[in-house]
DNA sequence: CTGAAAGCGCTTACAG
DNA sequence: CTGAAAGCGCTTACAG
């Protein structure tokens, strides 16, 4: 690859000059801007950002950090709007390789020693001792669904109370009073604020919280189904279910029709997220869309805005939720 | 960030022996050895691996180059591979943002100027011209179904022919004799490659090629859903219907119910993929099994084995598959 | 065994 | 308007 010195020596000019002209600098002649860029198109000439980085204190880089996979349908969501977000802004995405096996591995060194100009996390629990250094840092933070914020760290999330609130009363509009709610793995702020929701709900509502309407499970489809056997177990089985993901609900919908029971018409359920499968496969599941596309887009707008301001604190993002309806959620049975 | 000019300084000693110490040079005596790494673990030193790169012309970075959105599964499962083969080898992931926008974008020079030490390049066109580039260049590089070799470029794909021809088989030793295929989008090497085993199985099992027996849709649910449509409404229709992914597989099975017959009772029907949602869907799908993480995993360890040997040349990489027998694929009802 | 110097490919005051 | 020089944070012959 030719060199600036390369571009300098065929134009006849210094690299000084040419190093103006790539970075658009008004004092340059015409007639050596020409030269230069004659020598460049010629030479095939494309500066090398890593070299400006160095001086520049600076990569056009994002890092992620996350330690959930790829094919965990939130993250590959968030990252398409992560990716849509940087597309055409010279910025490139570069996923820290985490090496926890390491006890010296530290988040913020990585991000230093990679240069990039800001990193978004994913999936860390706030007492990961990596992120107590990240909000101290004066490194460019997004916190996605991990309720840490600090000068320089911003936290979005998805409005999670208010939409299992939402998903409570819509049920109840349809006559239901028998409401379960499939949690996720409580001790995220995610899963807890969730909770919070269903139960704030179900008082809105005027019903009572019910303990064993309540069950917990990893989010994942087998762990709707096994939710869901002990639920349709009970004495006094729920009319209604809202899960904590679109994967438990499909679970817990799969259980129901073992069961011999059918969705929607003697149980309604709700699942959460809107994935691509819950609008795909039939029936439609009645869902709380969690606009993570969006949040993905706005966390790079925070981080972008953190790094091109050495002064701006991003503030707390919910990011509004709605729930969509389709087919599995209708009027309670009268019996 | 303390430099390595401050650990230096703090331990009484050159930049150099520094530089020794940090990259395990034989030639430091232990006491310095010593003295230099207190100086390292007080000051939490980390070495600039931007700065080290420019001067080796390396960056412990790989790139990938996608067309597709994370959220496609292959897409995610692919990076989930690629991540996992990454972990702990020191190397990062970048996504390179393509500007296809731009009409002097070049793949090669946005990889030379991020330095990056090799790419993987997923969903792009044979023909596109960045690619053509790209197997020109000394620019290690591993193409992922997309049929493109050069001295430093490979090239690893599924089994594709085998695969098909492996579902017809299974079919015709099921008793079926009216075979139906739903292929993908016809052009690149992968689809025509499925056709092909198609045909072959086809002829291997005695039957005769019907090209009405023969759809193309977009993998996608409802390109599958309209693609059965049109194989239902056939005067003599399939009894076996091979789809092209997993998704027009989950479309075709739809239509199928929708006409009031079951799967696969009245009609066998196999997928192609193995998605996670394959196994976990009941009736559980029978499928072919792409194994795309390992394909991530060893597009990885050929494209280190480049960056690592500049003599290297990989092979083309062909990846077995095999059919994942479920509850969607039966005997021929015996009319 | 140790360190001064040159250099990787850039940018940026600064002098002219 | 142009360019020489210093410097970003490292590594690597090379001299001692």
């Amino acid at each position: 690859m030719a060199s600036i010195h390369d571009v300098a020596k065929h134009a006849g000019v210094s690299v000084a000059t040419v190093s103006k002209v790539i970075n658009n600098y008004p004092d340059v002649s015409d007639k050596t801007r020409k030269k230069v860029n004659k020598a460049i198109d010629h030479l095939r000439y494309q500066p090398n950002v890593v070299a400006r980085g160095l001086v520049k204190r600076r990569s056009w880089t994002v890092g992620v950090l996350l330690t959930v996979p790829f094919t965990n349908p939130f993250v590959s969501e968030l990252l398409e709007g992560i990716k849509t977000a940087l597309e055409n802004s010279g910025y490139d995405l570069v996923r820290l390789s985490t090496r926890f096996d390491d006890p010296n591995y530290s988040f913020l060194k990585h991000c230093r020693s990679r240069n990039v100009d800001g990193v978004v996390v994913f999936g860390v629990d706030k007492d990961n001792r990596g992120v107590d250094e990240l909000i101290h840092s004066d490194l460019p933070t997004m916190f996605v669904d991990t309720d840490q914020v600090g000068k320089r760290a911003g936290y979005i999330t998805t409005d999670n109370h208010n939409a299992i609130r939402m998903a409570v009363s819509h049920l109840s509009e349809l006559g239901h009073r028998k409401i379960a709610y499939i949690s996720g793995t409580l001790g995220p702020s995610m899963a807890n604020l969730r909770l919070e929701g269903y139960r704030a709900g179900i008082r809105e509502s005027g019903l009572e919280y019910n303990p064993s309407y309540m069950e917990v499970c990893d989010y994942s489809f087998d762990g709707g189904s096994q939710a869901a056997r002990k639920l349709l177990e009970l004495p006094n089985p729920p009319t209604g279910i809202i899960c904590a993901s679109d994967m438990s609900a499909f679970g817990a919908i799969q259980e129901i029709e073992r069961h011999g029971l059918s969705v929607p018409e003697d149980i309604s359920v709700i699942g959460f997220d809107n994935t691509y499968y819950a609008q795909v496969f039939k029936p439609g599941l009645t869902t709380v869309n969690q606009n993570i596309f969006n949040i993905g887009v706005r966390s790079i707008e925070f981080l972008i805005a953190m790094v091109e301001n050495a002064e701006y604190s991003p503030p707390v993002i919910m990011e509004p939720s709605h729930l969509v309806i389709r087919h599995t959620t209708a009027k309670v049975q009268t019996v």
